[in-house]
DNA sequence: ATCTTATATGAATTAGATTCATACTTAAGG
DNA sequence: CCTTAAGTATGAATCTAATTCATATAAGAT
């Protein structure tokens, strides 16, 4: 008859193992570094020996721990390809919910890559224009401006900054583009309804006033604005984040001009107890990935 | 990453696909038939697969099934493996409260075989001779005489008949031992204290009342009284179970007089929520292989 | 020294596994 | 046929195990 060790023990053992980092298997597995130390002291206690040694700061794999690492992430391997090979082909769906602007600056440029690496998840993705929270209904996950919602798992992945663009056509027919010789260029300017208009605020919090025969037009999407941008009609604010693709491409160039932060943070937000929700974990990992590139 | 599926559904799959019976598997798991059923299901709602065909009383694998059986049950195996490996050399302790009949007749002998299977279970005898229930807290199993008690799990082990035994010599000295040549011979009979005599009730049950003459040999114990039968020194009323080996190995014969039902059944008791510990589940599953024999 | 970055730990909470009670399904026997 | 027997299924209740939370503890780093 067969002895089996805690399952789950050993699971976050390799985790744990893999790392030599308590804290760093929390992000693998999506629980808190507690729960790790549990479990590790489950398997310890189950085995009654040391699987790791503790000095101080720095952990360490005991001869056991190594050889029950080694053999373990072997078998832990192959369950998952074992889990590969027996899912059935059935997709499951991960509804997204995002602001337009973030979905195709952002978002759908990179989404090729996940499919790739997921190729069973189908992502369905949704507009939201307003009021983020409580998206939680229409969608697995969705875009939310302020982390620490109590409740919500968040995947932070930037704080916004707007910063001004123009097309590097438009910059080079100026001489320069500087606070002065802005007043010159036409603005593209998102309403952002109760929050006013963007370069209002962008001139608000730099000191600027704009004279009154300043060029203006406005849009309702921050997308729009871009692509404004793109095709040369003016200078538009536009959040870093969402332009960095642009800018790399040299479709747009970022002129030596103050930059505000808007206090958005762009976080991917779920219910907590869902982030292990294979779906749902996937795409929080690749998330990862992506902010780190 | 690592996708794993979820991991004591597995294990309990493993064991249901090796016996192609859910009810069978529980024998193993020490589970109910339900818990095997509800942990299958989980499996194949996480793999979106079917893993068994169910016909009428019959379930047959489907091939992904059997594709997971296979690969599983070696890995499972590994795991085992892997499990031994690792575990410190401590030994844990199994504490038996037994009468002391049973343990020099029954449980002593064979405890070598139990030793050779587990090792590292070390086994404390303590006798008990009255009331074993509630001999919970000084020991993790013990011999109980009635199952059913709620809350207890019971392994039994046999239905007590007290057979009349005596020497082979005895046996051969006398023309023939029946009911009225046994008034020549001395009984050895067993105070059972509240119970009586146990040659008393033989009496009682078969209509035979012994003659004042009759010659009887009283012991405290049923163990003083059949070690006085194997030494010729008259007929004992005996657990058929606990001379089994003395009448096969030719210490004793039972002639051919009536037996009687003590009521008194053999079970190795415990409580209920410890049987997965894993000494308890050891020595369980070796009492049920023995009880084959 | 004190701050920072780790793991440890006990109690409370949450999620998962198991039982219980009972329904359902089919093969076998009267 | 109808009934029983021998299995699996299922929903609710219960119990166990895993996880979090809040906080302690330890040892490098500044």
């Amino acid at each position: 008859m067969r002895k089996i060790p805690p399952l789950r023990a050993l699971q976050v053992f390799e985790a744990a193992a893999r790392q030599e980092h308590f804290s760093r298997a929390t992000d693998e597995l999506f629980i808190t570094q507690s729960a790790v130390s549990h479990q590790v002291r489950v398997l310890e206690e189950h085995f009654s020996e040391k699987l790791f040694i503790r000095k101080g700061r720095q952990l360490q794999l005991t001869s056991k721990g190594k050889l029950l690492y080694q053999e373990l992430s072997h078998i832990l391997d192959s369950i998952s390809r074992l889990n590969q090979k027996i899912s059935g082909g059935y997709s499951q769906d991960l509804r997204l919910a995002v602001y337009s602007s973030f979905a195709v600056k952002w978002l759908i440029p990179r989404l090729s890559d996940f499919r790739r690496q997921h190729p069973d998840i189908n992502i369905r993705l949704n507009m939201i224009t307003d009021d983020p929270e409580l998206s939680d209904s229409v969608a697995d996950m969705f875009i939310s401006g302020q982390s620490g919602h109590p409740g919500f798992w968040h995947q932070r992945l930037h704080q916004e900054r707007l910063i001004p663009v123009c097309s590097p056509e438009l910059f080079e027919r100026s001489e320069s583009i500087e606070v002065t010789s802005l007043f010159k260029q036409p603005l593209l300017t998102v309403d952002e309804g109760p929050l006013g208009l963007d370069w209002q605020r962008w001139g608000l919090e730099n000191k600027v006033s704009f004279p009154d025969s300043q060029q203006e037009h406005i849009f309702s999407h921050v997308l729009l604005a871009i692509e404004a941008a793109i095709a040369g009609q003016g200078v538009a604010l536009a959040s870093d984040f969402m332009v960095m693709k642009d800018i790399a491409d040299g479709r747009l160039i970022s002129p030596k001009l103050p930059d505000i932060y808007t206090g958005f943070e762009f976080n991917f937000s779920c219910k907590k107890n869902r982030v292990r929700e294979p779906a749902i974990a996937a795409f929080i990992n690749w998330l990862s990935q992506q902010s780190q590139n």
